[in-house]
DNA sequence: GTGGTTCTCTGACTAAGGTCAGCTAAATGG
DNA sequence: CCATTTAGCTGACCTTAGTCAGAGAACCAC
């Protein structure tokens, strides 16, 4: 790969430049796993385990992070309410205050790197950084197929109707919409595919088999806070290469309203053309379908993720 | 700043996403201390001072290192031929190997940014941390006065006469061109800025003061290595704000050959308009002036890094 | 040669970050 | 009510990364 060469520099250039730096700004006066820990339970406070988690630490080793965090007045672990073996972590008026200290160190590196700049070039280097952010985020996204009833394909759905319905004028109503029940998405009837980002559902998209007619497209939903990282594309992509290597037909339709206009353009430059309505749907404006090429391999990520049919 | 939310996102997703995962590549079995060093040695070896002097580690932790290195027969350490005092270490056959390996190890790591991404995400990427890669590193350059005589000035005053003698159609004989010699570049008749980058000199510029003459520019380059950072419009700036304290005149100009294309875009755009000859320079095409608004002070770390004149 | 400087090595020491086994207490499933 | 699982704690232990003081050889200026 050409790229290679960049990545590399920038790789070396970066981690010098901001993560040593970021380490050091932020253990100042206590260790780097203290800091980190401090930050990480937040305003709100966090159980344990959660903390263990998320920073994917031994359970040890936490215990005595949070005594010395303790003994030094900035956190206070208690016992959860709700369950006497789990324990949550609170910072105390001094612990927020710590971790504001915190805050605005991270703030004051993010201006040191762009201080010595012009403005332009700041400009720059915000706009090219929020590429790279992005786009590396984008890299870490995954898509599996997942039983309808698992309880992120659950949030994904769910969130899909709440999110229809506020966007839909006046409102949506499944009922009177053309069914996609978890036992029409599960194998062999359909398939769901959830995309996850660090282990959070992100989107999810579905298909609906036929014996003689086209495979239908349904449930395509990105969260808002992961638009714009390809995720609806690749979703789609996904689902064709299912559809072909598991559908009857070689053909994948759906129908989608007027007002989610992002999806209407993804289905367009994806190669799906406009065709008269070939179902009764009352919420749909357009009718969409796209003859797939042959049955081309779903990623291998997807392959060895599949739930044993 | 409004940046600073985008920086420091950036800063958590690269940290994590770039930084920690190139640690744990590259420190899979071995110390990332020890791999660090392996690395710095490089394929032709290297003095134990200047591996100290770059890694900016202690004298006793690199003795350490090396003997681990060494008893692992990666590496060789041995007096050097020139001065008693002084170790070179090289890299066994087993060493090079090795090394090759972290080599493949940092491309797998950058492939594995790319890999998840489609051609033009990847593009975006790759142009993208170009991008941040190059203006993170315009952060760092640094700008200072310094004596004609000091040896990074002169290593940029005569890279100077190298670069514009491969430039000129049919060379350059300085001793037909308007002097800028030493002590014509020394406070008070003159002044020398050097740019360095990592405490390499990357660039310079210079002024001669006149009693009732403008302010004349002399001696502006920038190292073929740091093009495209802005070098020479921060020290275009920084010479005029010098011009605009010590000099004279309030106006500054300068001659130009033909074939200097992007310092004559960058003269032009930074506010010089083109005159008429003002002197008879045989080498000149183009001849610039700009009067100076009033007395603005030179940056701060040119203040602070004055030498006593 | 003398004295000072440079370069490196060695031994002693420290803090940070982390692993592991075994323990206790609470919850859960039958 | 008993067995098992889950959540967290504790003590023992380890590696990595680094600091510091001092020693010794080589070099350099005089």
């Amino acid at each position: 790969m050409e790229g290679v060469a960049q990545v590399r520099r920038f790789n070396r250039v970066v981690t010098q430049r901001v993560g040593a730096l970021d380490d050091h700004f932020l253990s100042r006066d206590r260790p780097l796993g203290e800091a980190r820990l401090l930050w990480e339970i937040g305003p709100e406070g966090c159980d344990v385990r959660s903390l263990r988690a998320r920073l994917g630490l031994d359970s040890g080793y936490v215990s005595r992070l949070l005594r010395s965090l303790e003994s030094a007045r900035l956190v206070k672990v208690e016992r959860a309410a709700h369950d006497g073996r789990v324990f949550t972590a609170r910072l105390t008026a001094r612990g927020l205050k710590e971790r504001e200290l915190l805050d605005r160190r991270s703030d004051a590196l993010a201006g040191s790197l762009l201080e010595p700049l012009n403005e332009k070039q700041r400009d720059r280097l915000v706009a090219a950084m929020g590429d790279v952010e992005r786009l590396l985020t984008a890299g870490l996204v995954k898509i599996e197929p997942r039983d309808p009833g698992d309880p992120q394909a659950q949030y994904c759905l769910e969130e899909y109707v709440r999110d229809i319905d506020r966007r839909f004028d006046g409102g949506w109503d499944p009922s009177r919409s053309i069914s996609a029940d978890p036992h029409e998405l599960r194998p062999p009837a359909g398939l769901l595919l959830v995309a996850s980002l660090a282990s959070e559902p992100i989107g999810c998209g579905a298909l609906k088999f036929h014996d003689r007619e086209p495979t239908e497209i349904k449930r395509m939903w990105v969260a808002p806070s992961a638009r714009g990282l390809g995720v609806g594309r690749r979703l789609l992509i996904e689902l064709e290469a299912e559809a072909a290597a598991r559908g009857m037909s070689r053909v994948v339709r759906l129908e989608t309203n007027g007002s989610l206009f992002e999806a209407i353009a993804l289905y367009r430059s994806a190669g799906y053309r406009e065709v008269p309505a070939f179902n009764d749907e009352p919420y749909a404006h357009h009718w969409f379908e796209k003859r797939l090429r042959r049955a081309a391999q779903p990623s291998s990520a997807a392959r060895r993720a599949r739930p044993s049919a």
